[in-house]
DNA sequence: GATGAATGAGGCTTCATTCAT
DNA sequence: CATGAATGAAGCCTCATTCAT
């Protein structure tokens, strides 16, 4: 009964990203939000209370992705795993950015907004901790170089993700190659 | 003598920079900036006649700096002068964020501001030159891995510039640091 | 220095008042407030930051008239003294009204509201209690008809200010009077 | 057999009523009447085309009530009839505050609420006439103070229906009691 | 030149009302 | 009929910019 929806909650976050990634936090309206989708502006409301409880339900959605894809790796290799991991983070290379704006959300405004961000915030120290997990093991394994300190080569290897890639090489090539460089340096062996 | 002057042009480029930083291009506002000037609001348009020209000028006189900076190096030996040019880059490093707002700003809304960014865009392509020059002789000497393709080490290099400092090493170390991680790779030799 | 201002914030609230004793609570407007002030609307926002504060300013103004004007009455012979707070709350009647709306205010939004509203109730508080001195005074000199339970006395006490004042009989005459009806009764003597 | 009907007009008028005198005109918003509804918002308007409407229906409907009531006082004894009169108005106390915002209505946008406001004005001058032509008989058989003006006595009878019943003491001994207050005073005998 | 005040355009949000199922 | 969703008008508030002193 009643009207068919004008969009989907789920058309409404995927546009709430889009538009987070190109105008940033603080350039997010919702008027930019409302015209790449079907309805009127106002219809928003049916799903979220408030600008803020949008942008928190897209990040917690974009780290629930994250974070499912990051827990089914398989850890027996710990420099496999890391490589599965760059993959991931990768696929899902935009949930780096958004995450940077989770601190800039006004959370006094909207307990659903607090609470989909005490999730992300959550998740992060799950992912954080399997990330240290792992650099611990390949560093004991002796896989890294010893003369450089582990939290620049865990920095390094975050980095990674931001590097902009040019060729439009696919994804899955991509993440091997950085991998590759990341590891053993681009310069003649 | 007249009213004392308020805030000098420099001071209020500085703080320019700053809240750009902070708030991002989109978060950019008139009241942020001169809450941390001395004078009045209304007087930064003594200096620009709107938000865009302060934006400009900013990132003009940062690429100024680097640009000044990035041609004074002695380019010799091309590896030494990677080097030098990535101790410039981490110097200014926040220019590298600068630049990503550039195409937001509104040319049409003032001439001074649009005769800025040409500049900002000349720079830039004398800038990208000179790395591709150093680059091409450094792959040209064998100081590359030539399995890998060369846009993808310039973007890795270019990227170390963002890798965050957790543990504060002094720039000049931070510097050798990263140039070691990408040229030599962070896995056991 | 800068321009002349458009109205003072006494006006400014002079206009709250009329336009809430006039919409009631709910009906009041920046809208209908800025009509009826020189300037824009926008510049009501010079002296208070939301809506909410503007109301809790008129009210503790208010309340502050009342205050002092109850607080100089003579309280040596209790029956006068209620005549002069018959007079004072006349004067002021329209506090009464503006008093109702008091707990509608939400105080979530501003702090400077809260203080404000604050303020009101420790000032009710003290009415109250100044009211209830006499009445228990009146009651204990035997002025009053013992018959009648002393909270119907005060109700029907206050409740005479807002006896519409339908022949405009000038205000001390018109307390006057009241004061005459409430005590003596308005039957045959 | 079709949908079961989701509420009645009656119960849709006595929410009406409630939501009123809760929150003045001003604040009487559809959402909080359907919210104390079984059915959904829109389904008002199967009954009303309009707010408007809505109000109007809600003061005839209350109009009626005391119309029937008050014109089957036995008019006999004038001071009985004033006493059955007062008991009436409590009853109907919210009746008062009602008619109050009848001139706020904008009638310009429904035929039917200006019809129902029309019929509450009839009433009004119905009632009108009836105290009046009470209270004059009263002052002519000699039971009021000639000192006083009629329409003070008048104007202090009415209001006594607002006087708050802090006590709680059932209406008819509340009638009796404020019935009494107003006729012979609250002075010591 | 420097300032504080004034202002209108524009963004967020609510709400009466309409529509399609 | 009953409903849930859609919608635009309208209210609050902010901010870049202009103005008068």
């Amino acid at each position: 009964m009643g009207r068919k929806q004008a969009f989907t909650r789920s058309e409404l976050l995927d546009q709430t990203k889009r538009v987070l990634l190109e105008y940033g936090y603080e350039g997010f309206q919702l008027k930019l939000l409302s015209k790449s989708l079907v309805g009127a502006r106002s219809t928003i409301y049916q799903y979220y209370a408030n600008k803020e409880e949008i942008v928190a339900a897209c990040m917690k959605r974009s780290m629930e992705n994250v974070l499912q894809k990051a827990s089914a790796i398989d850890e027996t290799e710990c420099m496999d795993a890391l490589q599965h991991l760059l993959d991931v983070y990768l696929e899902e290379a935009d949930f780096h950015q958004l995450l940077g704006y989770a601190h800039k959300i006004n959370k006094a405004n909207s307990a659903a907004a607090a609470h989909d961000l005490e999730f992300v915030e959550q998740a992060h120290v799950t992912l954080k901790s399997q990330l240290e997990r792992l650099f611990a093991r390949a560093q004991e394994e002796g896989h890294l170089n010893t003369s450089i300190p582990l939290p620049a080569i865990i920095g390094v290897f975050f980095n990674l993700i931001e590097t902009p890639n040019m060729m439009n090489i696919p994804t899955p090539q991509w993440s091997k190659l950085l991998y590759q460089m990341w590891l053993g340096g681009v310069g003649r062996r």
